[in-house]
DNA sequence: CCATCTTGACATGACCCCCTGTCAAAATGC
DNA sequence: GCATTTTGACAGGGGGTCATGTCAAGATGG
């Protein structure tokens, strides 16, 4: 029994399981805290609002998650899933050249980004302020050191050791939500192809070790 | 005659003049401004707490300011400001060598946010969330443009052309703000000269024309 | 010295969000 | 059919900020 007397859910209602309502009622919350976390921003993703867009009152929040902010990091979490979702599928679905993997890679989190431009001010934007700045860092990491593995793979010991790779992959995401930014609101003059263009040649250029050392 | 009955300062006041008493209100809500972003944060950075620290009381804001927000953005385009004065000083003031002057500038632009810690977290951290985004959006772009056109300076007709120099120049403040958010966090173990190394690395790496042409 | 301007301290109501609680209607299990 | 569970609508207090207003004390100019 849960604090104010709402008793769990127990039976069934509609035809649907206790557990499967909840977890619906949580996907709505979800879907509805991406609206207007990816549409609005941070200010406008209330609880209440969120509660009222998902047709759900207060009480279906506080069963599902404690505060605001745990159900906007469930949201952030959920888009990184898609990201490794589809970032993996393109890896494992492209052919053995190492540039045309990378781009394969960089094309498909782009399309999901922009495909779904609320998934992409989320992602890029409003993870990167409190309360999701820290969850985003973690992400980061964790790419980073997808990054390196695939890099490591895809290059061999020509990729950079730590921290080096981490650095890299921080200025490449960084550089990349900048420009991704503008170019969702329309600032840049691009195509689709020119942005994965950009990112893979910058993957490539600082992905690998440099030769420094010029002919004598 | 404003709003609610207070007549526009007119005459003198303990010897100075009604303009120079505004200004310097002004002056003091934007420290206090400063202070609290820079410190405690947005959520505490709060119109009357803003007042109380600045000595001030709202009737002092509501003369200078209209919204919260209007002093927040102030805040930051101060900043903004200064980081140009910096980094175009050092730009000046440094020999004429590319690497160098690359070094210097962002050496410069470092010392900025890092001296004054409440700078580097509001021109890094809270300008990343709503109220400031848009603007630190704007900021970047200059920046880019700055640094593109700096690139020309340097390399000549080795540097990028357009829109290509533009793209690196937001992918590289956009990097930067990425490392530096993280670095301003603690959460990265890096020296100020490992810093202005890799942001160098990557404007040397990405300013000018590769030459793809291997020898044959 | 005195009317007037300026300043600081404080009071007040409106508004919004969080959080908890109530109540009735709908659906269920037996 | 009936007691019980589930749901939706809504009410209301607590807390905080915003926006506006009042009042008295301090400073000024004539």
């Amino acid at each position: 029994m849960s604090r104010w007397g709402m008793a769990m859910s127990q039976r069934n209602y509609r035809g649907v399981s206790a557990d499967q309502r909840r977890d619906r009622r949580r996907e709505q919350l979800l879907d509805a805290g991406l609206d207007l976390l990816g549409s609005q921003g941070w200010r406008q993703a209330t609880m209440t609002a969120i509660c009222t867009r998902a047709g759900l009152t207060e009480r279906y929040f506080y069963e599902n998650f404690a505060h605001r902010d745990e159900l906007l990091l469930a949201v952030l979490d959920r888009i990184a899933a898609q990201i490794r979702d589809v970032a993996l599928r393109a890896l494992a679905e492209s052919d053995g050249d190492p540039q045309a993997k990378a781009e394969a890679a960089i094309g498909a989190f782009i399309d999901l980004l922009t495909n779904d431009p609320r998934i992409g001010r989320v992602a890029m934007l409003e993870s990167a302020a409190e309360p999701l700045r820290a969850r985003r860092h973690e992400l980061l990491l964790e790419f980073g050191q997808l990054i390196a593995t695939q890099a490591r793979a895809l290059y061999g010991n020509e990729a950079l050791p730590p921290p080096q790779d981490q650095i890299n992959g921080l200025m490449l995401t960084g550089g990349l939500a900048e420009l991704l930014m503008a170019w969702l609101t329309g600032e840049l003059p691009l195509q689709r192809q020119d942005l994965i263009d950009t990112a893979a040649a910058h993957f490539a250029a600082t992905a690998r070790r440099h030769d420094t050392s010029p002919p004598p």
